[in-house]
DNA sequence: TATTGTTATACTCTATAACTATA
DNA sequence: TATAGTTATAGAGTATAACAATA
């Protein structure tokens, strides 16, 4: 464990990463937001998935997820196919229009990071991405019930720890109408 | 330097940093959102300064600290005190009842991370503060002209890498009126 | 004429709630 | 009755632009 005064740095950091994030964003092209770049890039990293997955693993509630990825479709990028196990849900499946503009993405953010970080070492970029990952994997990567599925589709993962801590309320999923 | 597989993961983590962002985000009192805090808990790390250096740490556009800052003032948790240097500018400067405020983000902020953290060596949070601070350092902690007054006020900064790769914009100051 | 700070406006991301169509 | 997904609405963060006061 560490001391209050670590943990109070390790926030601001936090905070600060923000700053760092939205140069990232700044290199979008215009028709293509933050929201529907993370949903091509999970898609493609994680290959065909449902919107709930998808919801679980950008750890936004599934009405963001769903507006993120109607952006996306109404552009062309994925198709929402229906699913012939559950006629409710959609899998979500990366177009070669999709495939090109992720390449575009990556291309630009890689092009971006590798000028910024130009005096790190291998290594470095390594640690910080285990760190990091290790950290989104403590703050509950794996919540409320639809954990297990965490390591069934992607099977390259993060080596996620999905017997942590407890975690309260569960973040894909919006109350529903409990009308009192 | 890293290869591009490398640099699309770090940008998937630094994506998905969001979700700790927003845990931390969720705790906070309601009313003294994100934006509130990160004013106190500049203001706390370094001591008074004007809006100008607090945009420039925080990396964000004036107007937008000029925000935060208002919401900070009207709850009495800063005083914005005149420059006897400079008659347009002002010193931003806590309050007890600020100090007072600050002290109970830090209680909560502290409490959260170190229950998702319980399993984190002290090692550990320190590597990843010292990389996420190079990391902001390398996206250009210092930016245009202002960047020589880095080191000038913040005494116990970071260590930040000022003579890195050149940045094109500048992030504290919008265009201005340039009527073609 | 340039700079400091403020304000107005617009856009993105997010969560909550209500609704549908299935299960 | 519960779940998958959609949509409407509201709140926060940010950037751009225009403005006021001062340098």
């Amino acid at each position: 464990m560490a001391g209050q005064a670590q943990y109070e740095e390790l926030a601001r950091q936090l905070s600060a990463v923000g700053a760092v994030k939205r140069d990232l964003g700044r290199i979008l092209p215009a028709d293509c937001p933050a929201g529907s770049a993370a949903v091509l890039a999970t898609l493609g990293r994680h290959g065909d998935m449902r919107m709930s997955k998808l919801a679980e693993i950008l750890a936004v509630d599934m009405s963001v997820t769903s507006r993120h990825v109607a952006h996306a479709a109404s552009r062309g990028w994925i198709d929402r196919l229906p699913d012939p196990a559950d006629k409710r849900s959609r899998i979500l499946h990366l177009t070669p229009a999709g495939l090109d503009r992720l390449g575009d993405l990556s291309r630009r953010t890689t092009r971006l990071l590798a000028e910024r970080l130009s005096d790190w070492s291998d290594d470095e970029v390594g640690q910080l991405i285990h760190l990091m990952t290790r950290l989104r994997d403590s703050f509950g990567d794996c919540r409320s019930q639809t954990a297990r599925a965490c390591a069934t589709t992607a099977g390259a993962e993060t080596g996620s720890a999905c017997a942590a801590a407890p975690v309260a309320e569960e973040t894909t999923r919006t109350p529903a109408d409990i009308r009192k």
